[in-house]
DNA sequence: ACCTGAACACCGTTCAAGT
DNA sequence: ACCTGAACACCGTTCAAGT
């Protein structure tokens, strides 16, 4: 075969099946041979387009990220910081939870992902603009993405499994009725996520009248 | 040689090995072959040992859990409950930025191992012994675990890259200077979960009043 | 019970060769 | 420029064989 006229392969082609298959199969499901004949092409194929199966990785957790709603920090959206905040985690996290399986890859740190840093961007100037010091918009920024990063991968409850006889009450003097953690998993996560988001917002409105007052 | 009268192995010793070499040189470089080999093994005898590779560097990341302070929820401990979960989180992500190259494996939960639960049971029961709901004191020990696995995962600086003609300032006109943060990495990171910390217990203790007043 | 070497079915990546 | 097959240096894991 060799080179055909147009090219059986793109960027875009790419991340799009790589996407795919690690939603349908998890990470480790994504091998190049694998993603290649995925593809319909050879494993080295995938070499020409980009440097590294990592860069492949890397550009399918930016294409979650590129799904982020960042509507609420526009100059003339109307919503008041700690709103605005608030609905972007919200969407944020949505955006992960909809795709757990890049979670691992997105939660290391905006890195050089374009999207990804363009989100950094959007919270940081909405920040500024709403009157927070630069140093604590920095702050903002980080400690946002921490939580909602860490509550999709951390997942509490998913850890635990489904057989009371996993957890001997002695170990655990407090958690003898854990394994029913694993069926209500969706609610603690949920209830954990909404109920830490609103501790952190409230604790930073606290900080943001000190911080205005200069 | 085949089997010596005393083992050569045990599994401390090998989750031992494999926690330094991750420490060393990352996760990647711990493969069953590479590890045996520090181990003065060949590669198969972890097997007499361990299931996979995946249950050694799950008991790597519990040897991290172990390291986490839990004496301030002792009963008699004294500090109130703010205090305490303040005192834990930092004790906490002082296990984790210890030995970076895990938290990804940390980060996922607290799954089946050991001192994982045993810090997730410390957690649910003193928040309970101070009055907090069942329901609350679940979601407390999840939305703590979120944000403190999430900063020591997602550092927001480690990202940016130390060149500043990486970032185009029309791509991220408020990210202009973000070449900077690279330099002060740490005290950003530290910052953020500093203020993220406060905010966090500063909101818990708002919901605390309503929740102990029923 | 606990170690070994050989083997199986994979990996990511490089590279010369083809059009 | 963009694809191929062959090759290199690895993987995790199984298993029969040894003591």
């Amino acid at each position: 075969m060799a080179r055909p006229r147009k090219p059986l392969l793109s960027r875009d082609r790419i991340v799009a099946t790589a996407g795919a298959l690690v939603d349908a199969e998890g990470l480790d499901a994504v091998s190049t041979r694998r993603l290649a004949a995925e593809l319909g092409v050879s494993g080295p194929s995938l070499y020409n387009h980009f440097r590294t199966k990592d860069e492949i990785l890397e550009a399918v957790a930016d294409a979650v990220s590129a799904k982020v709603d960042l509507s609420m920090f526009d100059e003339h959206d109307g919503r008041d910081w700690r709103t605005a905040l608030h609905d972007w985690a919200v969407s944020y996290r949505a955006a992960l939870t909809d795709h757990p399986n890049i979670v691992p890859v997105l939660a290391r740190g905006p890195g050089r992902r374009p999207a990804g840093l363009r989100v950094a961007d959007a919270v940081f100037g909405a920040m500024v603009r709403a009157g927070w010091p630069a140093a604590q918009a920095t702050h903002i920024g980080a400690l946002m993405r921490y939580f909602i990063t860490g509550s999709a991968l951390g997942s509490f409850a998913r850890g635990f499994v489904d057989d009371e006889t996993a957890y001997d009450p002695a170990d655990y003097p407090h958690l003898g009725q854990a394994h029913l953690l694993a069926e209500r998993q969706q609610q603690v996560d949920e209830g954990a996520f909404e109920t830490g988001l609103r501790a952190l917002l409230d604790g930073l409105a606290v900080r943001y009248e000190a911080a205005v007052r200069h």
